[in-house]
DNA sequence: AAGATGTTCAACCGCGGGCCC
DNA sequence: TGGGCCCGCGGTTGAACATCT
């Protein structure tokens, strides 16, 4: 143990008394309690004066990561996905400077869910975490598949809602929605279920519509324009997908779950999806070192469960 | 049904940096 | 200036839960 650990701990003796481990009810009363009457900070005395047998670590740890009233709880959205996965590439493992563009997240949960889900997605794919290759990847396949999901989700909440005011067919929308180039390239034309929107309320009522919310509906100011800053970026690396172009045998069902993980209700053709998308119609490499893409991209990896 | 294996996430640890005396 | 103390960060662990066999 280092020097300044038994400092922070204090005697042996002290450090005997100190309790680890999972907290109690109890516990979380107490520090509730003591920290509503008297704030946060000066964790140490924190911890004694509230009668707490913890560690100040400790109890910073529990307030921040668990305790504190404006944590958000439940799975991190596709738009906090993408941006986690946008601030990483910029900022690397910083996790407490991202978790300041997410409300409500801690440092903790997006490091856990970064080692979990991303850092999985990297083994499963034989290519190191932080590589450019990988980096590549998620830009190319993952953040494209998080913007469809919440183009997805955005569709069949908009389809709910408009199935609940007898608005017009789906079907029609869905298709108008997707039609358009965008000068975003990993988003399909302009936020489609607001164009959807539109297109219903000129059959309905505009004004009435306009309360809906969009695909972003969720982000603040702040992070719209960091998710804005995606466009800025080049769509796929030519390093990851060489440029001769052949019949992709994986083509069919690339970028499609073909298990329909999470999919359900949407039935798109991949071409017009990747067209909508702007993306590339890389090439895939059938020997050589990008193997791994023909193994693995058009399987169940990258799929919607798993995000 | 039960044991094995995999996954998640709360909690801990070590370290570096800042502040104060 | 240097030592003591505290805070916060990133890496790691392990218990609880989920899924597989």
């Amino acid at each position: 143990m280092s020097i300044s650990t038994k400092r922070e701990l204090g005697s042996n003796e002290e450090e005997s008394e100190l309790r680890r481990g999972p907290w109690t009810l109890e516990e979380d009363s107490l520090l509730i309690h003591y920290i509503t009457c008297h704030g946060e900070g000066r964790w140490n005395m924190l911890a004694k004066s509230a009668g707490l047998k913890r560690s100040g670590k400790s109890c910073r740890l529990r307030w921040l990561n668990y305790l504190k009233p404006d944590i958000k709880r439940g799975n991190l959205s596709p738009q906090e996905q993408l941006l986690i996965l946008e601030l990483h590439s910029k900022w690397g493992n910083r996790w407490s400077k991202i978790a300041q563009h997410l409300p409500g997240r801690t440092d903790n949960e997006i490091k856990n869910y970064w080692r979990t889900r991303v850092q999985k997605q990297a083994r499963q794919l034989n290519i190191e975490s932080g590589s450019k290759r990988f980096i590549d990847a998620v830009k190319c396949f993952w953040m494209p598949r998080l913007l469809q999901k919440m183009e997805q989700d955005s569709f069949l909440s908009s389809y709910s809602s408009m199935t609940n005011m007898n608005f017009g067919n789906s079907a029609e929308a869905s298709t108008s929605s997707m039609s358009n180039t965008s000068n975003f390239p990993y988003l399909p034309s302009s936020t489609p279920p607001q164009e959807l929107f539109i297109d219903a309320a000129n059959a309905n009522n505009l004004s009435t519509m306009s309360s809906h919310t969009n695909a972003f509906s969720n982000l603040d100011s702040l992070q719209f324009s960091q998710l804005l800053e995606i466009s800025e970026q080049p769509t796929c690396p030519p390093n990851v997908f060489e440029n001769n172009v052949y019949n992709n045998p994986i083509q069919d069902n690339w970028f499609v779950d073909t298990n329909n993980y999470g999919m359900q209700g949407l039935n798109m053709d991949p071409l017009q999806v990747m067209e909508s998308y702007d993306i590339p119609q890389f090439a895939f490499q059938a020997e050589g070192n990008d193997e791994w893409m023909l193994d693995n991209m058009g399987d169940t990896l990258w799929n919607m469960n798993t995000m």
